[in-house]
Parts: C-alpha cells; sequence; structure tokens
DNA sequence: CTTTCGATGATCT
DNA sequence: GATCATCGAAAGG
C-alpha cells in the first residue's frame, strides 16, 4: 500500500507483525499505559520511542484487546521528498525512509499520532493496483522469538532497511 | 565491504 | 538497574 502522512510518503516496502503470545511484542506482558493503542481497535496507529531517540510506527491488527500490530520499517518515497530531505538532513533517496527510526523522522511521526486512525488525515492509505511479490525472513533488532519468520518485505526492493536472507 | 560503539530516554523489574 | 522492534560515525579489512 502507499502511506501518506500530510501528504508526505510513499509505497511501503518493508513491515514486521507482533503478536501479543510472543515474547518480541510489545504486548507480551500485557497491556499497560504505553502500548494501550496496541489493545485497541484495528486500523489505529501505535507509536513509540525506540532507543530514546527515534519514533516509529505501527498499525494495529487484529481486534480489540488482542494486542497485534505491524511496523511499518521502510518505503519507497514517492511524495513530498523535499520534506524529507530537510527532515532527515540527508539526500540520498535511499536513506530517507529505509529502516524504522528513518521512516518516522522522515514522516514526522510522533507520539501525537499514537492512537489516532489511520484512515482519515493526516493519514491517507491507498491499496497497491497489482498484487506484489513479497518476501520473508526473520525480524530484525530482536531478541527473543528470533525464528518467527515474520519480517515481509517488497521482492528487489532498493529501498529496504537490509536485504532478506537467501 | 564489515564490525563496533555511543547517543539517549521510556519502561519495567 | 537492565533492557530495548535504532541509527550513524568511525575503525578495520
Amino acid at each position: 500500500m502507499t502511506l501518506l502522512i500530510d501528504g508526505v510518503g510513499g509505497v511501503i516496502v518493508e513491515t514486521e507483525a507482533y503478536d501479543s503470545e510472543e515474547p518480541a511484542s510489545h504486548s507480551y506482558r500485557g497491556q499497560t499505559l504505553h502500548n494501550a493503542a496496541l489493545f485497541g481497535p484495528p486500523g489505529h496507529a501505535y507509536v513509540y520511542l525506540s532507543y530514546g531517540l527515534h519514533w516509529c510506527l505501527n498499525f494495529v491488527c487484529r481486534e480489540a484487546g488482542h494486542g497485534a500490530g505491524v511496523l511499518i520499517r521502510a518505503l519507497e518515497p514517492t511524495a513530498g521528498i523535499a520534506q524529507m530531505i530537510d527532515r532527515r538532513g540527508q539526500r540520498e533517496p535511499r536513506l530517507l525512509c529505509s529502516g524504522p527510526g528513518r521512516l518516522g523522522q522522515a514522516l514526522a511521526v510522533t507520539r501525537d499520532l499514537n492512537g489516532r486512525r489511520i484512515d482519515v488525515p493526516p493519514f491517507k492509505m491507498a491499496a497497491a493496483t497489482a498484487a506484489p511479490d513479497i518476501v520473508c525472513g526473520p525480524r530484525i533488532g530482536i531478541s527473543k522469538a528470533v525464528d518467527h519468520p515474520w519480517r515481509f518485505g517488497l521482492a528487489g526492493s532498493r529501498f529496504l532497511s537490509r536485504p532478506f536472507p537467501k
């Protein structure tokens, strides 16, 4: 799909799934104040601060109360590229949104998007016109449940945060 | 190309 | 007090 926030964004090329029954997930230990959005209704955003400095964007999936989400890890920039460059201080197109922290900075994601619906402004979502070729592999940067192949990417994309293992 | 390491702060134990 | 769904610069091959 294409994701825009205030008109800035592109085609999502990499995601990861997280579920409350699996220890790598923020929802694994149950609902708390900071992860409450993850236990809310689907179609809303869950935003968290990673390593003290990177804002990362998730979409809540499954029914309210379950605690499942998808981390948006990378996208191919198509709209608002000048603004992304400005926010990132970085001209190389490949490095604008290739990683959850970079994407968050380029799209100006912050806590005030936490819990917001993603089908109304400032979000704008558009479905792909054709069925894409998707690859999967282990998730990145986690220490638990490392065997779940729950990282998904657009095959052959140059905008992935990292290549997928063979 | 690869690996290492510091920045930085919320959250949970 | 430890951990962490990360990034970028620096150092080494």
